[in-house]
RNA sequence: GCGGGCGUGGUGGAAUUGGUAGACACGCCAGAUUUAGGAUCUGGUGGCGAAAGCCGUGGGGGUUCGAGUCCCUUCGCCCGCACCA
């Protein structure tokens, strides 16, 4: 203790360090986080999304832990038994990255991150319960993983089919979407091939109406993150249609959601992936190469949709459904997905923008059939109609409206057996293999004989192997004999091992579970999962929104149908933050600099701190590695500490919104922090002493004004608007600051105390700091959350805007439950009001109490 | 391409959800003070105007007694798109 005789507090500054760092360990050595299951108290689960450990923490890290930190310690002051976790999403491609770029092996560079990252955490003193620490690399972790892959199997949740990935053929490896670009392998360079290879896949699908229904009970979720999970399950209702082809037998199956447009189509389109098209390709050697051509490009959604529509005649033709003679060529197309619908469609260009790039680009006819309202002469030039109207030009069809249109094609198709209604689903299964060494090993075997065998659960985990070598392209697994070559679990021959592992979405998708009880011998310990579960309150970026909820969400119902769990829904509430941003900046050539670089030269003008050449500041963005503008948190907390660190976090930005890093933001907090501590170190000895009984203290402007801090930064609190919590702390401080120690002692101390519980979510050292040196024996973080005394908030008057017209004109001061009469002749009275008024006679007066009153002439 | 979001002073943002636009903070201006500190304190600060006042929430239009908030339209920027995590 250095700083606690009044000369020191009243002439040094806070001494961040040590006292973080003595609050540190308070806190654990009376391990304070530690959470333990007690059916007598109302839990409550803070969760952020876990890190992944690729090397530091960065300010995303900083500001998603700070905002779960002041739920925990919020909620835990209100009395909730808290469970606060922490761990490590600790597989994935980085880590192989680094085994060929730096020779070192993913394990041992997992590892060490890990160290550092959880050291750098700690400092940031967070209200953890590291005691739950898990690793998802760990074989502790994996092995349940593969236990409950073994059961999703036995409960019918898994399923193996052929699929297409990225292939680069100098690499010989398969290519993440993000690693292919413009159509080559990021490392090779080489052209992307596809190639079909088996693999695994969970069965979402089956649970596409049930995820997509049980989105509606999720109401502590945003609203655009509801949406996009609806959009990205996609369901749409249509009809199946086959068409007859001439000259052969089978039909040709199309799946369409605007079956009301069938008289307008002009062509039929086939994915280069639909049996057909491969079917045709053989002895063609030009349908062969379009499929190739198509083959080069990426497999991403985005890639697919954006690349230039071209297609293939076959030169086959099937033959309308209902316009007796007509027949309608059939392309290969490169913007048909296979995997939607039956990977074939019919098109109508004059109401689909891509079947009217296509018609265009073809030469296809660009029929309209859906003429909006009162257009008698309706024509399409390059923009598809998709809106609403009568339908024209098809026969039995003209003059309906487009759903009873949709109705009536449906009924005769199937009324000719040639179709069927058929709800569908954009949501596709789970692809789950990954050609990769550093994932979870799927737990099966390949025997000539048996097929593929699960591994028996007595033998889990399958471990994987540690003497591998990344100095070869390709997987490690699959050249690895001994560990690879093992004998079949059901027959006894020699079999292989799948050398797949899991994509790391999986491990992702139950950490949170595992966290009720971290080391049980089962995937889940059901009483501790029972209690803690669900998350109440998840947190984590924006970015995750769709995949990664999704799937976790499938793997809870996963986890009820296999018995490992008992919930549907993991998240009862969820918030996704924004991004960290900073200034770019760049020297003229366009290289980036960093923004410890850049220093102001000869007047305003900014300049490179060695080479002293010119500088250009760009606009704020996302922080990057790539563009230089990173700032690193651990040397932040040491220069400004981890309480001011954190508190510029949750100033001014919506948590929601991007958060833009700024030198002055961060001195901003720093001088907050410095203040709140000077005005309490200063004052506290002038103090009467901290009181024992009810508070008789006089001054009520003062208590008004802390006890309206409190229901304020409470409610906003609630309410994960940390931005506003700030704002009302630095009113009240504001307010106490004005205080005078000698006349209105009593009142200024409870507003200090009521300060310093209230920052203790977000300034905790800070907070127990002020609270010690208040006189408090207690820690801050066992103290319970302050209690407004409404009736401390009842005035008397109210403060009535007057407007005239709308117009804003002036205010009058009546009792809060002043009659209409009144607040019209206060009103009336105001001399800006007789002016704007000039002799008007008045029509008409609107009085909202406790509002508005606005006078109409 | 499809889907989602955002836009308010010089800056970050606030606005009881249709009722006094700009809380709070940064910056800036003026002053005070000093143990010269990553200082502190006091006052001012949306724009135009001498003032009265007028104008102001990306642009345009609409609904309403009243619009930052609701509707239509338009522009700009950002995010996601299934093997990154």
């Amino acid at each position: 203790m250095t700083t606690n005789t009044p000369q020191n507090r009243a002439t040094s500054r806070y001494a961040f360090k040590e006292a973080e760092a003595r609050w540190q360990t308070a806190w654990e050595d009376g391990g304070c986080f530690v959470a333990e299951q007690d059916p007598n108290l109302p839990k409550y689960y803070v969760l952020e999304m876990f890190p992944y450990p690729s090397g530091r923490i960065h300010m995303g890290h900083v500001r998603n832990y700070t905002m779960g930190d002041v739920v925990a310690r919020y909620k835990r002051a209100q009395g909730y038994n808290v469970l606060h976790p922490m761990g490590w999403d600790a597989f994935g491609m980085p880590a192989e990255n680094a085994a060929i770029e730096k020779k070192v092996h993913p394990a041992e560079w997992t590892y060490a991150n890990i160290d550092t990252m959880r050291r750098q955490l700690k400092m940031m003193g967070l209200s953890i319960d590291w005691s739950r620490e898990i690793a998802t690399c760990h074989p502790d972790y994996y092995r349940h993983e593969q236990k409950m892959f073994l059961d999703f199997i036995d409960a019918g949740l898994i399923d193996q089919r052929e699929a297409w990935v990225n292939w680069d053929p100098v690499d010989q490896t398969v290519l993440a979407n993000e690693q292919v670009i413009d159509g080559c392998g990021w490392r090779s360079g080489a052209a992307v091939e596809k190639r079909r290879l088996s693999q695994w896949f969970f069965k979402i699908t089956e649970y596409a109406q049930e995820l997509l229904d049980a989105l509606d009970t999720l109401d502590r979720w945003p609203d655009k993150v509801r949406l996009m999970q609806a959009n990205w399950i996609g369901r749409s209702e249509g009809l199946r249609i086959e068409f007859e082809m001439e000259g052969r037998d089978e039909g040709l199956e199309v799946y369409t959601t605007r079956p009301d447009t069938i008289f307008g189509a002009s062509f039929c389109a086939i994915s280069p992936e639909h049996l057909l098209a491969a079917e045709l390709a053989e002895g063609n050697a030009k349908l062969t190469a379009f499929i190739e051509e198509c083959g080069r490009r990426g497999t991403s959604e985005a890639a697919i949709e954006q690349a230039e529509k071209v297609g293939f005649n076959t030169g086959l033709k099937v033959k309308h459904p209902f316009i007796l003679g007509k027949t309608i060529p059939v392309y290969v197309a490169n913007f048909i997905l296979m995997e939607y619908g039956t990977g074939a469609i019919f098109g109508c260009p004059a109401h689909d923008q891509r079947d009217l790039d296509f018609a265009r680009k073809y030469g296809l006819d660009v029929l309209p059939v859906v003429v909006p309202e009162g257009q008698n002469d309706f024509t399409v030039g390059d923009i598809a109609y998709t809106g609403s109207g009568k339908l024209a030009n098809s026969e039995f069809l003209d003059d309906m409206d487009v759903e009873a249109a949709k109705g009536e094609i449906a009924r005769r198709i199937e009324a000719t057996g040639s179709g069927k209604r058929e709800i569908n689903f954009r949501l596709r299964d789970w692809g789950i293999s990954r050609q990769r060494y550093w994932g979870c090993p799927i737990p099966i075997i390949h025997c000539g004989d048996c097929g593929a065998v699960p591994v028996p659960t007595e033998d889990l985990p399958v471990e994987l192997p540690e003497d591998v070598s990344f100095d070869r392209p390709g997987n490690p697994l699959d050249r690895h004999d001994v560990w690879k070559n093992v004998d079949c679990p059901k027959c006894g021959k020699a079999a292989v091992r799948e050398t797949d592992t899991f994509d790391t979405f999986v491990d992702s998708s139950w950490y949170f579970a595992r966290f009720a009880s971290p080391q049980a011998d089962l995937p889940t310990d059901r009483a501790a999962s029972d209690y803690w579960l669900p998350v109440d309150q998840y947190i984590g970026g924006i970015e995750h929104a769709i995949l990664h909820l999704l799937y976790s969400r499938f793997f809870s119902r996963a986890m009820k149908k296999t018995g490992h769990s008992g919930i549907e829904e993991p998240f009862a509430g969820l918030f996704t933050q924004g991004m960290i941003c900073h200034e770019t900046y760049t020297t003229t050539s366009g290289d980036w600099v960093e923004p410890a670089d850049v220093i102001e030269g000869d007047g305003d003008a900014l300049i490179h701190v060695e080479t002293r050449a010119p500088v250009t500041a760009g606009r704020s963005e996302k922080m990057s590695k790539s563009k230089k503008n990173v700032i690193d948190p651990e040397s932040i907390i040491s220069t400004y500490g981890a309480d001011t660190a954190r508190w510029f976090m949750l100033s001014d930005s919506p948590p929601e919104r991007d958060l833009d890093w700024t030198e002055s933001g961060i001195t901003g907090a720093w001088r907050f922090s410095n203040r709140l501590w000077r005005l309490i170190a200063e004052s506290a000895d002038a103090l009467p002493p901290v009181r024992t009984g009810p508070d008789d203290s006089s001054n009520s402007e003062l208590r008004r004004a802390v006890h309206a801090a409190i229901i304020g930064v409470t409610q906003d609190l609630e309410a994960l608007h940390f931005n506003r919590s700030v704002a009302r702390v630095h009113e009240l401080v504001n307010a106490l600051s004005d205080a005078d120690a000698a006349k209105d002692g009593a009142a200024l101390r409870e507003g200090l105390e009521t300060v310093t519980l209230l920052i203790g979510p977000m300034m905790p050292h800070l907070a127990e700091e002020l609270w010690q040196i208040l006189g408090h024996d207690q820690l801050v973080a066992d103290s319970p959350w302050p209690v407004a005394d409404e009736s401390l908030l009842v005035q008397d008057t109210v403060k009535l805007a007057v407007q005239v017209r709308g117009k804003m004109r002036g205010t009058i001061e009546i009792p809060h439950d002043a009659d209409e009469s009144t607040a019209e002749q206060a009103a009336l009275a105001l001399p800006t009001v007789t002016a704007a008024l000039d002799g008007d006679e008045i029509t008409k007066i609107i009085y909202v109490p406790g509002r508005i009153i606005n006078v109409i002439h």
